[in-house]
DNA sequence: GAGATTATGGCAGTAAGTGACAACTAGCAA
DNA sequence: TTGCTAGTTGTCACTTACTGCCATAATCTC
């Protein structure tokens, strides 16, 4: 049950309009609740907004809520969806000369530079997400589980670059795991150092991925 | 609010008996539970035990549950709970000279072989419920957040054991939460090959552990 | 427009979790 | 023993997330 999101439309990137009306509706009525839950999310938090009220927002049942999406969590990691399908392609569209965890930071930013692009200060739907989390422990616990279920992809991508079978080599799977650690730690500092633009998270994210030869590589001192 | 299970008696080593009969019977009644529960969650899966069989079992109200433990997960992570103070005691106990990524190596070891010392061939509750997350993702996510949730613990005295201080240097947090990934890593690999026993489990670690270095270090390839 | 599909609403029900208050029980002192 | 105090438990009422079922209404196909 790797992504419950799929109940309703998703407008995946090259899918043909089947029948149009129908599904441009469906469309707009997630958009419309995804917006108007994260605005109440942001007036009243994560965990005091009641699904009711997003549905009332918008004028439907609550029942709908639960076609759209399988919980509230669902709506809110459905940013974390997105953002994670584009890290993965940027990945993948790095050159392959490039060394594993050099292609790695480099996609992190392409993706991140990527969401970021034509807003000018406003924060994209993504961080102001990883925002919220701060005071949602549920949602920490639902967004690591998420960036779990779907290191499969990153895994998968590494050892095609490197030409390597996942299998048997448990290389790829060790930094697919290591990578999210880093980038859950940057969202932590992001978050710490309040949260300000896509830059200061990639700032974040390349302090720590910068410590992370030297931390493993023997003693730290002397 | 790290930890939400502190809501009643928690036989906290070194705490002299306040009043004794009573501290008596709230421990037992929070072993009880704690019985009763890992019992139906094996029998019938964490979440198709109803917190009212769980009570039942032991003859207390539903009510009262929730004055024992801050929720249903609340109660699966108590092993938990014991298992990261287990290690982290374990790590400050290593010999000094060990450096980071060694000591942490065998602070696993001797954790684990501590809590499996005792029991001939059944497994100790803490494996026994990390068996059961397999079918339980609410309880992956739960888990993956409580052992974030106590990374601050490790970062503590790995600094501490290197003598750098962790507000500035990232280093100790960055190795807490590549040990968090790797440990995750080797439970998943440890259910799949069978949830045997706790050499098993030590060797899934060793073998993702082994894969650190060569993970982050340049191409995989030649 | 008829008829098959599909989306929605309403309703009833389960289960987790919380607050308030009353009833009980252990601890302790006179 | 008695009686006071404080801590523990049960009961009840309530909120919220979530699910199944069936009727209804909108959309698509022809």
């Amino acid at each position: 049950m790797a992504s419950a999101s799929e109940l309703a439309t998703r407008q995946s990137p090259g899918a043909a309009p089947p029948t149009a009306r129908r599904e441009r509706k469906k469309q707009q009525l997630r958009d419309a609740l995804i917006e108007a839950a994260l605005e109440l999310f942001e007036a009243k938090g994560y965990e005091h907004t009641a699904i009711r009220e997003i549905t009332d927002a918008v004028d439907v049942s609550e029942r709908t809520f639960f076609r759209y999406f399988a919980s509230k969590e669902d709506l809110a990691l459905s940013f974390m969806q997105d953002r994670i399908s584009v890290f993965v392609s940027a990945l993948a569209d790095r050159p392959a000369d490039e060394a594993p965890v050099a292609a790695i930071r480099n996609a992190f930013h392409d993706s991140l530079s990527g969401m970021a692009a034509g807003r000018a200060g406003e924060l994209p739907p993504y961080l102001s997400m990883i925002r919220l989390m701060d005071a949602s422990p549920v949602l920490v616990a639902a967004s690591l589980r998420y960036l779990h279920d779907h290191e499969d992809d990153i895994v998968g991508v590494l050892a095609r670059r490197e030409g390597v079978d996942p299998a048997t080599d448990r290389r790829p799977r060790v930094l697919a795991a290591v990578f999210g650690a880093i980038v859950f730690l940057a969202n932590q500092e992001w978050i710490e150092q309040g949260a300000t633009g896509s830059e200061a998270m990639a700032a974040a994210f390349d302090a720590y991925a910068d410590q992370l030869l030297p931390s493993v590589a023997g003693h730290w001192i002397r």
